[in-house]
DNA sequence: GTACCTGCAAATCGTTTGCAGGAAA
DNA sequence: TTTCCTGCAAACGATTTGCAGGTAC
């Protein structure tokens, strides 16, 4: 079995610059301070192609060393949070008992994700036709939808 | 907006029964012996309509009383995870932190779940239409697709 | 100077594990 | 009597909170 291409999606590094330079943005007119945890956070975030978690997150930045200070566990959830508040990034739930977190892409494309039960890989996918379903499932309800996830789970390639 | 009554799904009092006597025949068959416990929790799920956490299936059994005797927390969880390593439950996570379980329809059927957002509220739908789109995008993977998870997030009629 | 941000440590919450006693086969 | 099941308490890991000091404006 091969993977259909047009049905991956990633995130493009100019997409994550416009990204950060948007959450910045977003973040001033709300009325909030610059600090040095938040810009650290959105700068590592917007140059990541996958989801992270929180636990992730402080390692990488404790990691890396000179470019980037390390930031308080305490600090990455609530920027993390604020974050979140303000819908620039997603928080994702794959069924692993860890909260992950992506970056919203300010364009409005959203992907869903396969998850393999074995490695723990995450990828992201596209696909129109199931958004149309939900999109008239969703015009069905009696609920007002605001969003939604899809989540696979199965083994990856490298794992069957 | 009004429901459309065809897309609500749930179990009946005869499904449960089905499921309770379904569920002590496939643990018995795979060796394993009666318990107090099994046998409490396994009575208290076929009664249920909707998705209950385990701390929630653990006060309900501490609140009931007479008809059944309390289960340690300890207890629930491992019940909950061999139910779960027998398909006879599954598990499920609407993004606040805490696992929910749900029967297994003997029958194979499956469904979704719309979260209210406000009042936690847990609505399941079923949609032949969006159950299509996924299996058609599983083909398309390099996945092996063994299941997935659709959950619609909004806000519920009562809560709009 | 005031209000907000951050780091640290402790608390919290859901879940898991170790162990000793008790029930099923 | 041997093996499995259960309860209790302690351990665990992710996330949250209280508080004191530091930083933006």
């Amino acid at each position: 079995m091969t993977i259909d291409p047009t049905i991956l999606c990633g995130v493009h590094a100019q997409t994550g610059a416009e990204w950060a330079d948007h959450a910045r943005e977003v973040l001033q007119r709300a009325g909030h301070q610059k600090g040095a945890a938040r810009d650290t956070l959105i700068e590592l975030l917007s140059h990541q192609t996958c989801a992270l978690s929180a636990l992730e997150i402080e390692d990488a930045l404790r990691q890396a060393g000179g470019s980037s200070r390390p930031v308080a566990r305490a600090s990455v959830y609530r920027v993390l949070e604020l974050l979140q508040d303000h819908d620039l990034v997603n928080r994702l739930d794959v069924g692993d008992g860890v909260a992950r977190y992506e970056l919203v892409d300010p364009a409005g494309d959203h992907h869903h994700h396969m998850v393999c039960d074995r490695c723990g890989q995450l990828v992201p996918f596209h696909d129109p036709a199931l958004e149309q379903s939900i999109s008239l499932l969703s015009s069905r309800l009696g609920f007002r939808t605001k969003d939604h996830e899809v989540t696979l789970h199965g083994d990856c390639p490298d794992c069957q």
